[in-house]
Parts: structure tokens; C-alpha cells; sequence
RNA sequence: GUGGCCGUAGCUCAUCAGGUAGAGCACCGGAUUGUGACUCCGGAGGUGGCGGGUUCGAGACCCGUCGGCCACCCCA
């Protein structure tokens, strides 16, 4: 198979697949709607520089992640690596931020990752930002957001909140020195990733999945103590908002996030399902990123959730949607003059009946095998058009796959009546 | 980028001291005149990922390469 595949991480969703996809997009749709979040659709590609300001230099997704490539101009441009730093600079450009406003977006993101469960090198996300609200209400509503969409979804008892709050960007940097003194001391019992990180992003060792290294922080410093009082009154409020509206949560002193633009409230919804890639969903406050992007300093807060990872612990909860049929009628016909009317009445019935899924068979065949084809569509009826039927002006019924014998069966109608017993056939 | 496991029909897999491949499901057709599901019969479909090597002979052994899965890293 010398054949052209697709590129390396980048997967087909294929038609069993999209069924649950446009469920769990069907679900997010009516629940974002109902916080009042409106849809916004941004480019895949930006320039590279708007990822390096936003997300960071240093971070592993500008360093070795992104798909770059110079135009035929020249300029570097990059497929996205994720929604926010695009959004913003779309709500800048736009001049969308002179007020209060909810966006929500979907779509691919691009990532050079080795692929493996619950990470691809395309992948899909959908995202929600708030902006121009400073106050930790705005955190509280997002999250809640983020948690009725599991209840939604059926998989509220597998999904974990994990909360902190990583304060200012001032808090931060003397955190990040005292911590760096602190593992200095210790860099020989340090693993070889954390030792490069003391360099490069020592806050990023906190999340380190290295035993020996989580023993060592038990006694470091610990960023709660360096927080700067107003992050520390908002991320009491957050919490206090959390508990009125009964939505339990796991504080995490060690939770930071991999992307620059971060302070304050962070937090990530995790499972245990899902091997490795635990983290459905994750977010935080970025109240200096549109700002740092050229605007007007105007806070912000959002989070992105994977929707593969989504899809995969749907399966694993087995809370998958229903299966549909593709068809709810099939219409099979025999014979040139036979095909003439079925095509003609399935366009009329298509008229009257809307959103009624109509097959018409093509690709001729016997009644055999055409009827094979009316059962395996799922389709509830089967119209029957032969040579029987066109000299006498009729169309047959037959209903499929009934759950009674009693509403099994076949009956002959006149042409002007198949509106009419097609609908009480349905009714049942 | 690193590591482990894997790569035989559309799918799930089997076979074998190394002697040029099989099953189930799916698909197509048939079981008397125009009719599905169950059953029975038949059929099509594989240069055994690709390239080299060892051998009289390799899908089976060796090397390389590509791809897949899982994990590390990192993240959704």
C-alpha cells in the first residue's frame, strides 16, 4: 500500500464518528447559548509571532510544537496550537472589547506531537473566553459552565475539578525565585527534565510526574504563600461561588498551566479514564494577554476543552448518544417506468414530510436485493414500486423491522393516498 | 525527540521446524414466477506495510525503513 495516506497523527472521523461528535457539538451549542456565549470563528492560521507573544517563547508548544512555514511572501505563518491567542487578537482587531463580552469557538488546533491516546496532531477543541470582567464571579461562571456541560453529558462522576491559583505575574516571579533557591540546593536529586526546566521554566517542575521530585516539593516553597492579596481574595471568592452552586473541587497547589498568558484561577477538569491524557478540559485567567497583543488592557478568562478526549471518555462511560438509522423510509423500485414514479413521489414526499429521511435505491437490482438494502438502511417503511403497482396506479407499503407482529405487514395504496398512510404509518 | 509492543483479506484474528495463506464478521449472488430480517449454498477479495539480506525456498529468521498503538516529554 504504496498509497497516499493521511499525515501522521492527522485521523479520519469517519461516519460512526460523527454521530457522536455532532452530539457532544449539539450539546455544547444549547449550553453555551444558554450562559449567552456567541459563536466566533477565527482563521486556522495566524502569524507565528501572535503564538510566540501569547503563549510564550520558551514554551514546548512554540519550541518544537508548531506547524510553521513561511508564506510565498515570506512571512512566517502557523496552523494554530490552540483558540485563545487567535481570539484575542480577532476581539482586538474588531474592536469587540469595549464591553463585556462571551465568545465560544470550535475547531482544529495543530500541534507536533508524537501521537498516542487521547493526543493527535490535529486535533479539535472547543473554547470559551470572557471578556472585560476583572472579578471572580466571571471565573465562577465559567467553570460552572464547564461543569453542567458534564452533567449534560452524563459524565459528571468521571471527571475531577482541580483548582489554584497562581496570582500575578508579580507573585509569580518572586515565587519563582525563591523556588529556583530551593531546588538549587537539590539539583542533584533532581530528574533530568526538571533539571533542564530550573532554567528554562522552573514553575513547570511543580507538575513534574517524577516520584522523587513531587517528595522533593513537599518541602519547598509553595506559591499559596507568595500570592499577592487581591489573587488570594479572588480565589477564596471563586471557591466560595463554586460551593453555593454545589460543584466540588480538588485544590491543587502544584496545578500550573503550560501557557504564558496565565494568573490568577487556573484549573483543569481531569479523569482517570482516559490513561495518560488525563485533562478534558482546562483554563484559566489571562488578564494580561490583551494587553500584551496590542490592546487595551482588558481582562480575560477561558478555558478549551479536547473533543477527542471528550468522545473517548464518552465511549469509556459508555454514555454514548443513540444509534440513528440513516433512513426512515427506503423506496425500492423495479422497472424503468416504476423507477419514474418512485423518483418523482420521493421528491413530493420530500416536500410534504420535512426532515423525513427519505433513501431512494438506486443502482437497480432485484426486489431481493433491493429489500436487503431496505432492512440494513434501518429504515422503518419501505415503499414498493413494480410493474403491478404502475398499471394499477398503486404504491405498496411494508412496514420494517416492527416490534410486533401485529404492525408487520403490507398494503397496497392508491397514488393520492400515500401521503396519508405514509403518516399514520410513521405515527406509531 | 526517547522507549516498549505491533504491522497477514474492508474489520477481528489464525496458521507455520521456514516449503509460495485460512476462519468469523462484513460485502455480492442464489435457495422456482416481484419482497428484507433467521437459515442453507455459492462467490469475490490478500504481490502477508515497504526495501534489502540469509536460504534450494520466507509472511514466518536478520537488518533497514515506513506506519500503528501505548508510555515519557508536553498538553486539550
Amino acid at each position: 500500500m504504496s498509497n497516499i495516506r493521511a499525515i501522521r497523527g492527522m485521523n479520519d472521523i469517519l461516519p460512526d464518528a460523527t454521530a457522536i461528535w455532532q452530539y457532544v457539538e449539539a450539546t455544547v451549542r444549547e449550553l453555551v447559548a444558554s450562559y449567552g456565549y456567541a459563536e466566533i470563528r477565527m482563521p486556522i492560521v495566524e502569524q507565528t509571532d501572535l503564538f510566540k507573544r501569547s503563549i510564550g517563547e520558551v514554551t514546548d508548544i512554540v519550541e518544537k510544537e508548531m506547524y510553521s512555514f513561511d508564506d510565498r511572501n515570506g512571512e512566517s505563518l502557523t496552523l494554530r496550537p490552540e483558540g485563545t491567542a487567535g481570539c484575542v487578537r480577532a476581539a482586538i482587531q474588531n474592536g469587540l472589547l469595549n464591553t463585556t463580552q462571551r465568545l465560544w469557538y470550535a475547531g482544529p488546533m495543530f500541534r507536533y506531537e508524537r501521537p498516542q491516546k487521547g493526543r493527535q496532531r490535529q486535533f479539535h477543541q472547543i473554547g470559551v473566553e470572557a471578556f472585560g470582567v476583572a472579578t471572580p464571579d466571571m471565573d465562577a461562571e465559567v467553570i460552572l459552565l464547564s461543569a453542567r456541560l458534564w452533567r449534560l453529558l452524563g459524565i459528571s462522576a468521571d471527571v475531577q475539578l482541580q483548582l489554584n491559583s497562581i496570582g500575578s505575574l508579580e507573585a509569580r516571579s518572586a515565587f519563582r525565585e525563591a523556588l529556583v533557591d530551593y531546588l538549587q540546593q537539590h539539583r542533584e536529586s533532581l530528574d533530568e527534565d526538571s533539571q533542564r526546566r530550573l532554567d528554562s521554566n522552573p514553575l513547570r517542575i511543580l507538575d513534574s510526574k517524577n516520584p522523587a521530585t513531587q517528595a522533593l516539593l513537599d518541602a519547598a516553597p509553595a506559591l499559596g504563600d507568595y500570592l499577592d492579596a487581591e489573587s488570594r481574595a479572588d480565589y477564596a471568592r471563586v471557591k466560595e461561588l463554586l460551593d453555593a452552586a454545589g460543584v466540588t473541587y480538588t485544590e491543587n497547589p502544584r496545578l500550573v498551566r503550560g501557557l504564558d498568558y496565565y494568573n490568577k484561577t487556573v484549573f483543569e477538569w481531569v479523569t482517570d479514564r482516559l490513561g495518560a491524557q488525563g485533562t478534558v478540559c482546562a483554563g484559566g485567567r489571562y488578564d494580561g494577554l490583551v494587553e500584551q497583543l496590542g490592546g487595551k488592557p482588558v481582562p480575560g478568562m477561558g478555558f478549551a476543552m479536547g473533543i477527542e478526549r471528550l468522545v473517548l471518555l464518552l465511549e469509556a462511560c459508555e454514555q454514548l448518544p443513540p444509534v440513528v438509522a440513516a433512513a426512515d423510509v427506503y423506496v425500492v423500485a423495479y422497472g424503468d417506468a416504476a423507477q419514474r414514479e418512485a423518483v418523482a413521489a420521493s421528491e413530493q414526499l420530500r416536500d410534504v414530510f420535512a426532515g423525513l429521511r427519505i433513501v431512494q435505491h438506486t443502482g437497480g437490482g432485484s426486489f431481493k436485493s433491493q429489500m436487503k438494502k431496505a432492512d440494513k438502511s434501518g429504515a422503518r417503511v419501505a415503499l414498493i414500486w413494480g410493474e403491478d403497482e404502475v398499471a394499477a396506479g398503486t404504491v405498496s407499503l411494508k412496514t420494517l423491522r416492527s416490534r410486533n407482529d401485529a404492525q408487520q405487514g403490507q398494503q397496497s395504496v392508491a397514488r393520492e393516498q400515500l401521503e396519508e398512510t405514509l403518516r399514520a404509518l410513521l405515527a406509531d
